[in-house]
RNA sequence: GCUCCCAUCGUCUAGCGGCCUAGGACAUUGCCCUCUCAAGGCAAAGACCGCGGGUUCGAAUCCCGCUGGGAGCGCCA
Protein backbone atom coordinates (compact mmCIF):
# COMPACT_ATOMS: atom_id res chain seq x y z
CA UNK A 1 0.00 0.00 0.00
CA UNK A 2 1.62 3.40 -0.92
CA UNK A 3 0.70 6.60 0.24
CA UNK A 4 -0.99 8.08 -2.64
CA UNK A 5 -3.93 5.76 -2.52
CA UNK A 6 -4.71 6.05 1.18
CA UNK A 7 -7.14 8.57 1.86
CA UNK A 8 -6.54 11.73 3.51
CA UNK A 9 -9.03 13.99 4.69
CA UNK A 10 -9.01 17.21 6.68
CA UNK A 11 -11.32 19.68 8.60
CA UNK A 12 -10.23 23.12 8.85
CA UNK A 13 -12.18 25.60 10.60
CA UNK A 14 -10.90 29.12 10.99
CA UNK A 15 -10.71 30.30 14.66
CA UNK A 16 -12.84 32.99 14.52
CA UNK A 17 -15.82 31.57 15.85
CA UNK A 18 -16.57 28.27 18.29
CA UNK A 19 -17.66 25.08 16.30
CA UNK A 20 -21.23 25.53 14.66
CA UNK A 21 -23.33 23.27 13.13
CA UNK A 22 -22.70 23.75 10.04
CA UNK A 23 -19.25 23.31 10.36
CA UNK A 24 -20.05 19.90 12.39
CA UNK A 25 -21.56 18.52 9.30
CA UNK A 26 -18.69 19.15 7.53
CA UNK A 27 -16.45 17.34 10.18
CA UNK A 28 -18.59 14.76 10.48
CA UNK A 29 -18.64 13.67 6.80
CA UNK A 30 -14.66 14.40 6.41
CA UNK A 31 -14.31 11.94 9.41
CA UNK A 32 -17.45 9.33 8.61
CA UNK A 33 -15.71 9.48 5.01
CA UNK A 34 -11.94 9.22 6.56
CA UNK A 35 -13.08 6.35 8.84
CA UNK A 36 -15.17 4.64 6.52
CA UNK A 37 -12.01 4.22 3.86
CA UNK A 38 -9.68 3.49 6.60
CA UNK A 39 -8.13 7.14 5.66
CA UNK A 40 -6.07 9.43 8.10
CA UNK A 41 -8.46 12.66 8.95
CA UNK A 42 -6.60 15.77 9.96
CA UNK A 43 -7.62 18.77 11.68
CA UNK A 44 -5.76 21.97 10.66
CA UNK A 45 -6.86 26.03 12.25
CA UNK A 46 -7.02 28.17 9.65
CA UNK A 47 -5.82 31.29 11.89
CA UNK A 48 -4.26 33.57 9.25
CA UNK A 49 -6.99 36.17 10.07
CA UNK A 50 -5.04 37.38 12.97
CA UNK A 51 -7.55 40.36 13.67
CA UNK A 52 -10.60 37.46 14.50
CA UNK A 53 -8.53 34.42 15.36
CA UNK A 54 -8.16 33.22 19.06
CA UNK A 55 -6.87 31.03 21.27
CA UNK A 56 -10.48 30.35 22.81
CA UNK A 57 -11.90 29.71 20.07
CA UNK A 58 -9.53 27.07 18.68
CA UNK A 59 -9.50 25.32 22.14
CA UNK A 60 -13.55 25.79 21.90
CA UNK A 61 -13.62 24.06 18.26
CA UNK A 62 -11.65 21.35 19.42
CA UNK A 63 -14.02 20.65 22.45
CA UNK A 64 -16.92 20.49 20.45
CA UNK A 65 -15.04 17.92 18.19
CA UNK A 66 -13.92 15.90 20.92
CA UNK A 67 -17.46 15.90 22.41
CA UNK A 68 -18.63 15.01 19.18
CA UNK A 69 -15.90 11.78 18.68
CA UNK A 70 -14.61 13.38 16.12
CA UNK A 71 -10.88 12.47 16.57
CA UNK A 72 -8.41 13.45 14.19
CA UNK A 73 -4.79 11.45 13.66
CA UNK A 74 -3.17 14.77 12.82
CA UNK A 75 -2.88 18.32 13.81
CA UNK A 76 -4.28 20.46 14.59
CA UNK A 77 -1.98 22.28 12.55
CA UNK A 78 -1.71 26.04 12.54
CA UNK A 79 -1.22 27.99 9.18
CA UNK A 80 0.59 30.93 11.33
CA UNK A 81 2.94 27.66 12.21
CA UNK A 82 3.42 28.03 8.41
CA UNK A 83 4.41 30.97 6.91
CA UNK A 84 7.66 30.31 5.78
CA UNK A 85 6.52 27.02 3.90
CA UNK A 86 4.06 29.44 1.98
CA UNK A 87 6.67 32.12 1.49
CA UNK A 88 8.25 29.75 -0.24
CA UNK A 89 5.68 28.82 -2.59
CA UNK A 90 5.26 32.75 -3.15
CA UNK A 91 8.82 32.83 -4.19
CA UNK A 92 8.83 30.32 -6.64
CA UNK A 93 5.84 31.02 -8.42
CA UNK A 94 7.60 34.40 -8.83
CA UNK A 95 10.73 33.13 -10.34
CA UNK A 96 8.68 31.37 -12.64
CA UNK A 97 7.00 33.77 -13.82
CA UNK A 98 3.52 33.04 -13.02
CA UNK A 99 2.34 35.35 -10.26
CA UNK A 100 3.55 39.26 -10.30
CA UNK A 101 3.64 42.74 -8.10
CA UNK A 102 0.59 44.85 -8.33
CA UNK A 103 1.19 47.78 -6.68
CA UNK A 104 -2.67 49.31 -7.21
CA UNK A 105 -3.97 50.11 -4.05
CA UNK A 106 -6.70 48.84 -2.12
CA UNK A 107 -8.56 52.09 -2.71
CA UNK A 108 -8.20 52.18 -5.97
CA UNK A 109 -8.84 48.62 -6.56
CA UNK A 110 -12.42 49.02 -4.68
CA UNK A 111 -13.30 51.91 -6.68
CA UNK A 112 -12.92 50.13 -9.58
CA UNK A 113 -15.04 47.33 -8.18
CA UNK A 114 -17.53 49.37 -7.52
CA UNK A 115 -17.88 51.26 -10.78
CA UNK A 116 -18.12 47.58 -12.25
CA UNK A 117 -21.21 46.99 -10.09
CA UNK A 118 -22.69 49.81 -10.70
CA UNK A 119 -22.23 49.49 -14.57
CA UNK A 120 -24.05 46.09 -14.44
CA UNK A 121 -20.47 44.10 -14.51
CA UNK A 122 -19.22 41.27 -12.82
CA UNK A 123 -16.20 43.19 -10.63
CA UNK A 124 -12.53 41.76 -11.53
CA UNK A 125 -8.99 42.68 -11.43
CA UNK A 126 -8.83 44.46 -14.78
CA UNK A 127 -5.12 43.46 -15.34
CA UNK A 128 -3.46 46.69 -14.61
CA UNK A 129 -0.03 45.58 -13.20
CA UNK A 130 0.18 42.32 -15.08
CA UNK A 131 2.42 43.06 -17.43
CA UNK A 132 4.18 45.76 -16.29
CA UNK A 133 8.54 45.37 -15.88
CA UNK A 134 9.61 48.07 -13.74
CA UNK A 135 9.58 47.22 -9.93
CA UNK A 136 8.76 51.07 -8.20
CA UNK A 137 8.83 51.71 -4.82
CA UNK A 138 6.13 51.10 -2.13
CA UNK A 139 3.72 48.45 -0.95
CA UNK A 140 2.51 45.88 -3.61
CA UNK A 141 0.98 42.69 -3.18
CA UNK A 142 1.31 39.61 -5.17
CA UNK A 143 -1.44 38.13 -7.94
CA UNK A 144 -1.26 34.57 -9.70
CA UNK A 145 -1.20 35.26 -13.33
CA UNK A 146 -4.17 33.10 -14.00
CA UNK A 147 -4.86 31.84 -17.89
CA UNK A 148 -7.60 34.46 -19.91
CA UNK A 149 -9.16 31.68 -21.80
CA UNK A 150 -9.78 28.07 -21.45
CA UNK A 151 -11.68 25.91 -19.01
CA UNK A 152 -11.08 24.82 -16.30
CA UNK A 153 -13.22 22.06 -15.22
CA UNK A 154 -13.46 19.89 -11.84
CA UNK A 155 -15.41 16.67 -11.41
CA UNK A 156 -16.90 16.79 -8.22
CA UNK A 157 -17.93 13.65 -6.07
CA UNK A 158 -21.25 15.32 -5.25
CA UNK A 159 -22.14 18.05 -8.14
CA UNK A 160 -20.41 15.90 -10.76
CA UNK A 161 -18.56 17.64 -13.88
CA UNK A 162 -18.57 21.59 -13.52
CA UNK A 163 -17.24 23.91 -15.93
CA UNK A 164 -15.92 27.36 -15.11
CA UNK A 165 -14.59 30.02 -18.20
CA UNK A 166 -11.13 31.17 -17.55
CA UNK A 167 -12.15 34.50 -18.47
CA UNK A 168 -14.75 34.57 -15.83
CA UNK A 169 -11.98 34.28 -13.51
CA UNK A 170 -9.33 37.17 -12.70
CA UNK A 171 -5.65 37.29 -11.33
CA UNK A 172 -6.13 36.68 -7.54
CA UNK A 173 -4.16 37.59 -4.35
CA UNK A 174 -2.28 35.45 -3.42
CA UNK A 175 0.41 37.73 -0.61
CA UNK A 176 -0.72 40.75 0.58
CA UNK A 177 0.91 43.96 0.84
CA UNK A 178 2.32 43.12 4.45
CA UNK A 179 3.51 39.76 2.65
CA UNK A 180 1.26 36.82 4.40
CA UNK A 181 -0.57 34.76 2.04
CA UNK A 182 -4.36 34.71 1.22
CA UNK A 183 -6.75 31.91 1.95
CA UNK A 184 -7.05 30.64 -1.57
CA UNK A 185 -2.94 30.33 -2.01
CA UNK A 186 -2.32 28.86 1.68
CA UNK A 187 -5.30 26.10 1.19
CA UNK A 188 -3.95 24.70 -1.81
CA UNK A 189 -0.49 24.84 -0.47
CA UNK A 190 -1.81 22.99 2.63
CA UNK A 191 -3.63 20.38 0.76
CA UNK A 192 -0.93 19.84 -1.29
CA UNK A 193 2.00 19.11 1.10
CA UNK A 194 -0.42 17.52 3.57
CA UNK A 195 -0.92 15.13 0.44
CA UNK A 196 -4.51 15.64 1.44
CA UNK A 197 -6.68 13.24 -1.38
CA UNK A 198 -10.12 14.57 -0.77
CA UNK A 199 -11.19 18.15 -0.04
CA UNK A 200 -14.50 17.96 1.11
CA UNK A 201 -16.17 21.09 2.46
CA UNK A 202 -19.49 23.02 2.47
CA UNK A 203 -20.48 24.63 -1.09
CA UNK A 204 -20.25 27.60 -0.15
CA UNK A 205 -16.84 26.52 -1.32
CA UNK A 206 -17.49 26.08 -4.55
CA UNK A 207 -17.25 29.14 -6.30
CA UNK A 208 -13.55 29.10 -5.23
CA UNK A 209 -12.62 25.89 -6.38
CA UNK A 210 -11.55 26.83 -9.72
CA UNK A 211 -9.05 29.52 -8.62
CA UNK A 212 -7.74 27.00 -6.49
CA UNK A 213 -7.23 24.82 -9.49
CA UNK A 214 -4.90 27.40 -11.30
CA UNK A 215 -2.85 27.30 -8.70
CA UNK A 216 -2.49 23.80 -8.37
CA UNK A 217 -1.74 23.47 -12.17
CA UNK A 218 0.69 26.99 -11.90
CA UNK A 219 2.91 25.02 -9.20
CA UNK A 220 2.17 21.68 -11.17
CA UNK A 221 0.76 19.80 -8.40
CA UNK A 222 -1.75 16.89 -8.43
CA UNK A 223 -5.05 18.22 -8.21
CA UNK A 224 -7.21 16.46 -5.10
CA UNK A 225 -10.93 15.08 -5.34
CA UNK A 226 -13.54 17.46 -4.40
CA UNK A 227 -16.57 17.12 -2.75
CA UNK A 228 -19.28 20.15 -1.73
CA UNK A 229 -21.45 19.54 0.67
CA UNK A 230 -24.79 21.39 0.70
CA UNK A 231 -25.28 24.01 3.03
CA UNK A 232 -27.81 23.40 6.19
CA UNK A 233 -30.65 26.05 6.45
CA UNK A 234 -32.84 27.64 8.73
CA UNK A 235 -36.44 27.20 8.96
CA UNK A 236 -36.78 30.40 6.63
CA UNK A 237 -34.71 28.34 4.17
CA UNK A 238 -31.37 31.15 4.74
CA UNK A 239 -27.98 29.92 5.83
CA UNK A 240 -27.87 28.73 9.55
CA UNK A 241 -27.09 31.52 11.58
CA UNK A 242 -27.62 33.09 15.59
CA UNK A 243 -30.77 34.22 14.50
CA UNK A 244 -32.28 30.67 13.93
CA UNK A 245 -31.12 30.38 17.79
CA UNK A 246 -28.97 27.39 18.98
CA UNK A 247 -26.01 27.17 16.05
CA UNK A 248 -22.95 25.89 18.68
CA UNK A 249 -22.39 22.48 19.38
CA UNK A 250 -21.72 23.56 23.02
CA UNK A 251 -25.56 25.03 22.74
CA UNK A 252 -26.56 21.48 22.10
CA UNK A 253 -24.55 20.25 24.48
CA UNK A 254 -25.87 22.39 27.37
CA UNK A 255 -29.32 21.74 25.94
CA UNK A 256 -28.60 17.99 27.39
CA UNK A 257 -28.48 16.55 23.48
CA UNK A 258 -26.48 13.45 23.15
CA UNK A 259 -23.50 13.63 20.87
CA UNK A 260 -24.30 10.29 19.41
CA UNK A 261 -27.99 11.68 18.86
CA UNK A 262 -26.18 15.09 17.18
CA UNK A 263 -24.13 13.16 14.86
CA UNK A 264 -26.89 10.98 14.10
CA UNK A 265 -28.90 13.85 12.79
CA UNK A 266 -26.73 15.83 11.09
CA UNK A 267 -25.37 12.95 9.05
CA UNK A 268 -29.33 12.37 7.87
CA UNK A 269 -29.04 15.86 6.49
CA UNK A 270 -28.20 14.94 3.09
CA UNK A 271 -27.04 11.82 3.49
CA UNK A 272 -29.77 8.39 4.06
CA UNK A 273 -29.54 4.78 4.21
CA UNK A 274 -32.71 2.81 2.90
CA UNK A 275 -35.14 3.81 5.17
CA UNK A 276 -33.15 3.75 8.23
CA UNK A 277 -33.26 6.93 10.69
CA UNK A 278 -31.71 5.70 13.75
CA UNK A 279 -27.67 4.85 13.42
CA UNK A 280 -25.08 3.98 15.85
CA UNK A 281 -21.35 5.72 14.90
CA UNK A 282 -20.22 2.00 14.32
CA UNK A 283 -23.10 1.84 11.38
CA UNK A 284 -22.87 5.46 10.05
CA UNK A 285 -18.60 4.65 9.48
CA UNK A 286 -20.08 1.39 7.58
CA UNK A 287 -22.51 2.64 5.98
CA UNK A 288 -21.26 6.12 4.72
CA UNK A 289 -20.62 6.96 1.06
CA UNK A 290 -19.97 10.25 -0.55
CA UNK A 291 -21.71 9.67 -3.35
CA UNK A 292 -25.07 8.99 -1.82
CA UNK A 293 -24.84 12.43 -0.56
CA UNK A 294 -27.69 14.78 -1.90
CA UNK A 295 -27.04 18.02 -3.48
CA UNK A 296 -30.31 19.99 -2.41
CA UNK A 297 -29.83 22.07 1.25
CA UNK A 298 -31.88 20.75 4.07
CA UNK A 299 -33.18 22.92 6.82
CA UNK A 300 -32.29 22.16 10.46
CA UNK A 301 -35.18 20.77 12.37
CA UNK A 302 -35.19 20.65 15.94
CA UNK A 303 -38.15 18.43 16.54
CA UNK A 304 -36.48 15.64 14.48
CA UNK A 305 -32.88 16.36 16.36
CA UNK A 306 -35.15 15.80 19.55
CA UNK A 307 -37.00 12.68 18.20
CA UNK A 308 -33.33 10.96 17.25
CA UNK A 309 -32.26 12.06 21.04
CA UNK A 310 -35.16 10.44 22.34
CA UNK A 311 -34.20 7.19 20.36
CA UNK A 312 -30.39 7.11 21.47
CA UNK A 313 -31.54 8.23 24.64
CA UNK A 314 -33.80 5.31 25.06
CA UNK A 315 -30.78 2.71 24.21
CA UNK A 316 -28.97 3.27 27.96
CA UNK A 317 -29.39 1.82 31.49
CA UNK A 318 -31.33 3.58 34.12
CA UNK A 319 -28.40 3.75 36.03
CA UNK A 320 -26.26 5.63 33.14
CA UNK A 321 -29.05 7.45 32.57
CA UNK A 322 -28.84 9.11 35.66
CA UNK A 323 -25.29 9.45 36.06
CA UNK A 324 -26.11 11.97 32.58
CA UNK A 325 -29.00 13.66 34.45
CA UNK A 326 -27.62 14.68 37.86
CA UNK A 327 -25.38 17.34 36.45
CA UNK A 328 -28.11 18.91 35.21
CA UNK A 329 -30.11 18.68 38.24
CA UNK A 330 -27.14 20.10 39.71
CA UNK A 331 -27.71 22.95 36.93
CA UNK A 332 -31.30 23.47 38.53
CA UNK A 333 -29.93 24.04 42.21
CA UNK A 334 -30.87 20.34 43.10
CA UNK A 335 -28.08 18.53 45.10
CA UNK A 336 -28.33 14.18 44.52
CA UNK A 337 -26.94 12.89 47.55
CA UNK A 338 -29.17 9.18 47.41
CA UNK A 339 -27.46 7.99 43.72
CA UNK A 340 -30.15 4.96 44.10
CA UNK A 341 -32.67 6.73 44.71
CA UNK A 342 -32.25 9.43 41.51
CA UNK A 343 -31.44 6.38 39.52
CA UNK A 344 -35.14 5.58 40.45
CA UNK A 345 -36.16 9.02 40.35
CA UNK A 346 -34.87 9.41 36.52
CA UNK A 347 -35.98 6.16 35.01
CA UNK A 348 -38.96 6.79 35.93
CA UNK A 349 -39.52 9.75 33.90
CA UNK A 350 -37.52 8.55 31.24
CA UNK A 351 -39.64 7.96 27.94
CA UNK A 352 -41.02 11.78 29.47
CA UNK A 353 -38.16 13.61 28.24
CA UNK A 354 -36.34 14.00 25.45
CA UNK A 355 -33.44 15.60 26.26
CA UNK A 356 -31.13 15.11 29.66
CA UNK A 357 -32.17 18.78 30.68
CA UNK A 358 -36.00 18.01 30.09
CA UNK A 359 -35.64 14.78 32.32
CA UNK A 360 -33.80 17.36 34.67
CA UNK A 361 -36.70 19.10 34.94
CA UNK A 362 -39.47 17.01 35.07
CA UNK A 363 -37.82 14.90 37.53
CA UNK A 364 -36.97 18.03 39.53
CA UNK A 365 -39.75 17.84 42.07
CA UNK A 366 -38.18 13.98 43.72
CA UNK A 367 -35.43 16.31 44.57
CA UNK A 368 -36.76 19.29 46.24
CA UNK A 369 -37.17 19.85 49.45
CA UNK A 370 -40.56 22.19 49.04
CA UNK A 371 -42.82 21.73 46.33
CA UNK A 372 -44.69 24.54 44.62
CA UNK A 373 -47.68 23.82 43.62
CA UNK A 374 -49.24 25.04 39.93
CA UNK A 375 -51.97 27.07 40.37
CA UNK A 376 -54.17 26.28 37.81
CA UNK A 377 -53.44 22.77 39.17
CA UNK A 378 -54.17 23.33 42.93
CA UNK A 379 -57.63 25.16 42.47
CA UNK A 380 -58.85 22.22 39.95
CA UNK A 381 -57.44 19.79 42.30
CA UNK A 382 -57.01 21.00 45.79
CA UNK A 383 -60.46 21.81 46.85
CA UNK A 384 -61.97 20.52 49.30
CA UNK A 385 -63.28 17.57 47.96
CA UNK A 386 -59.48 16.90 46.68
CA UNK A 387 -58.43 17.49 50.59
CA UNK A 388 -60.70 15.44 51.69
CA UNK A 389 -60.23 12.19 49.60
CA UNK A 390 -56.05 13.47 50.61
CA UNK A 391 -57.20 12.99 54.49
CA UNK A 392 -58.46 9.62 53.49
CA UNK A 393 -55.39 8.30 51.65
CA UNK A 394 -52.90 10.06 54.48
CA UNK A 395 -55.17 7.91 56.80
CA UNK A 396 -54.53 4.69 54.49
CA UNK A 397 -50.77 5.48 53.58
CA UNK A 398 -49.66 6.50 57.60
CA UNK A 399 -50.28 2.69 58.05
CA UNK A 400 -47.86 0.87 55.47
CA UNK A 401 -43.85 0.65 57.24
CA UNK A 402 -43.02 1.69 53.56
CA UNK A 403 -44.62 1.95 50.37
CA UNK A 404 -44.40 -0.54 47.91
CA UNK A 405 -46.52 -0.19 44.65
CA UNK A 406 -48.86 -3.78 45.02
CA UNK A 407 -49.54 -1.62 49.28
CA UNK A 408 -49.91 1.81 47.47
CA UNK A 409 -52.49 0.66 45.35
CA UNK A 410 -54.55 -1.58 47.98
CA UNK A 411 -55.36 2.06 49.75
CA UNK A 412 -56.13 3.81 46.40
CA UNK A 413 -58.34 0.79 45.73
CA UNK A 414 -60.48 0.66 49.50
CA UNK A 415 -60.33 4.97 49.13
CA UNK A 416 -62.40 4.14 45.69
CA UNK A 417 -64.23 1.89 46.62
CA UNK A 418 -65.56 3.40 49.79
CA UNK A 419 -66.00 6.73 48.15
CA UNK A 420 -67.64 5.62 44.97
CA UNK A 421 -64.84 8.50 43.67
CA UNK A 422 -63.64 7.88 40.17
CA UNK A 423 -59.73 7.21 40.08
CA UNK A 424 -59.10 10.42 38.21
CA UNK A 425 -60.44 12.09 41.06
CA UNK A 426 -58.39 10.46 43.33
CA UNK A 427 -54.85 10.42 41.57
CA UNK A 428 -55.26 13.59 40.62
CA UNK A 429 -55.19 15.61 43.96
CA UNK A 430 -52.44 13.18 45.19
CA UNK A 431 -50.32 13.90 41.75
CA UNK A 432 -50.80 17.74 42.30
CA UNK A 433 -49.55 17.16 46.32
CA UNK A 434 -46.48 15.11 44.93
CA UNK A 435 -45.05 16.95 41.76
CA UNK A 436 -46.91 20.49 42.40
CA UNK A 437 -47.91 19.56 38.53
CA UNK A 438 -51.14 17.32 36.81
CA UNK A 439 -48.11 15.94 35.01
CA UNK A 440 -45.92 12.63 36.34
CA UNK A 441 -45.67 9.24 35.58
CA UNK A 442 -47.85 6.69 37.37
CA UNK A 443 -48.83 7.71 40.75
CA UNK A 444 -48.05 4.97 42.40
CA UNK A 445 -44.52 4.43 41.00
CA UNK A 446 -44.19 7.90 42.20
CA UNK A 447 -45.13 7.58 45.59
CA UNK A 448 -43.05 4.21 46.10
CA UNK A 449 -39.63 6.12 44.85
CA UNK A 450 -40.63 9.09 46.66
CA UNK A 451 -41.08 6.81 50.24
CA UNK A 452 -42.94 7.29 53.38
CA UNK A 453 -41.54 10.19 54.53
CA UNK A 454 -41.89 12.58 51.71
CA UNK A 455 -45.08 11.06 50.69
CA UNK A 456 -46.78 11.87 54.15
CA UNK A 457 -44.88 15.16 54.21
CA UNK A 458 -46.01 16.52 50.91
CA UNK A 459 -49.93 15.49 51.46
CA UNK A 460 -49.58 17.29 54.79
CA UNK A 461 -48.48 20.42 53.07
CA UNK A 462 -51.48 19.89 50.13
CA UNK A 463 -53.98 19.30 52.74
CA UNK A 464 -53.02 23.15 54.48
CA UNK A 465 -52.79 24.47 51.38
C1' G B 1 -25.48 42.90 -12.33
C1' C B 2 -22.36 38.63 -13.73
C1' U B 3 -20.82 33.41 -12.81
C1' C B 4 -21.72 28.79 -10.48
C1' C B 5 -24.98 25.51 -7.75
C1' C B 6 -29.82 23.67 -6.26
C1' A B 7 -35.37 22.34 -6.90
C1' U B 8 -40.04 15.12 -4.52
C1' C B 9 -45.38 15.77 1.34
C1' G B 10 -44.70 21.64 6.37
C1' U B 11 -39.49 19.31 7.40
C1' C B 12 -35.51 15.27 6.52
C1' U B 13 -35.43 11.96 2.63
C1' A B 14 -36.26 7.12 -0.94
C1' G B 15 -36.51 7.17 -6.10
C1' C B 16 -31.17 7.01 -10.53
C1' G B 17 -36.90 5.27 -17.86
C1' G B 18 -41.58 0.98 -16.94
C1' C B 19 -41.87 -2.31 -9.94
C1' C B 20 -44.81 5.06 -8.52
C1' U B 21 -52.45 4.71 -8.08
C1' A B 22 -44.60 8.37 -5.65
C1' G B 23 -42.05 4.69 -0.27
C1' G B 24 -40.07 5.78 4.84
C1' A B 25 -39.14 9.23 9.05
C1' C B 26 -40.22 13.87 12.09
C1' A B 27 -44.25 16.98 12.97
C1' U B 28 -49.91 16.98 12.63
C1' U B 29 -54.92 14.49 13.43
C1' G B 30 -57.91 10.27 15.13
C1' C B 31 -58.31 5.53 17.66
C1' C B 32 -56.32 1.82 21.13
C1' C B 33 -53.86 1.56 25.92
C1' U B 34 -54.94 4.55 30.43
C1' C B 35 -54.90 7.55 37.21
C1' U B 36 -52.45 12.51 34.23
C1' C B 37 -48.62 13.11 30.65
C1' A B 38 -45.62 10.45 27.78
C1' A B 39 -43.95 6.00 25.48
C1' G B 40 -45.91 2.15 22.44
C1' G B 41 -49.50 0.10 18.73
C1' C B 42 -52.92 1.12 14.72
C1' A B 43 -54.95 4.50 11.21
C1' A B 44 -55.57 9.08 8.53
C1' A B 45 -54.33 13.44 6.27
C1' G B 46 -50.34 15.48 3.66
C1' A B 47 -46.23 15.92 -2.80
C1' C B 48 -50.91 17.23 -9.60
C1' C B 49 -42.54 15.16 -8.17
C1' G B 50 -41.44 24.28 -9.02
C1' C B 51 -43.51 25.75 -14.20
C1' G B 52 -43.40 25.09 -19.62
C1' G B 53 -41.62 22.58 -23.65
C1' G B 54 -39.30 18.45 -25.81
C1' U B 55 -36.89 13.03 -26.34
C1' U B 56 -39.34 8.17 -25.75
C1' C B 57 -44.14 3.08 -26.81
C1' G B 58 -43.40 5.00 -21.67
C1' A B 59 -40.38 10.43 -17.45
C1' A B 60 -40.22 12.31 -10.70
C1' U B 61 -36.22 9.98 -13.34
C1' C B 62 -32.96 12.23 -19.88
C1' C B 63 -32.57 17.31 -22.72
C1' C B 64 -33.82 22.68 -23.25
C1' G B 65 -36.06 27.14 -21.48
C1' C B 66 -38.33 29.74 -17.46
C1' U B 67 -39.25 30.77 -12.41
C1' G B 68 -37.75 30.50 -7.49
C1' G B 69 -33.91 29.79 -3.83
C1' G B 70 -28.70 29.67 -2.52
C1' A B 71 -23.50 30.74 -3.03
C1' G B 72 -19.39 33.45 -4.99
C1' C B 73 -17.55 37.90 -7.28
C1' G B 74 -12.29 40.93 -0.59
C1' C B 75 -5.01 42.72 0.52
C1' C B 76 -12.04 37.40 5.17
C1' A B 77 -11.75 32.43 5.65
Amino acid sequence: MNNKSKVRVRFAPSPTGSLHIGGARTALFNWLFARHEKGTFILRIEDTDRERSTEEFTKSIMDGMKWLGFDWDEGPYHQTDRMGLYREHVDRLMKEGKAYRCYCSAEELETKRQAMLAAGQKPKYDGKCRDRKDQPEGPYTIRLKAPLTGITAIDDICRGHIEFENKELDDLIIARSDGTPTYNFTVVVDDVTMNITHVIRGDDHLNNTPRQVLIYEAFDYPVPVFAHLPMIFGADKKKLSKRHGATAVTEYQAMGYLPEAVVNYLARLGWSYKDQEIFSLEEMIEKFDLNVVGKSPSVFDTEKLGWVNGQHLAKYSDERVAEMVIPFLKGLGLEVNDIKYAAKAIASERERGRTLKELAEISAFYFRDHIDHDLNAATKWLGEKGKEVLRTLRDGLSKLPDLSEPEVAKVFEAVIAETGLKMLDVAQPVRVAMTGTTVSPGIYLVLSILGRKRVLERLDKAIAY
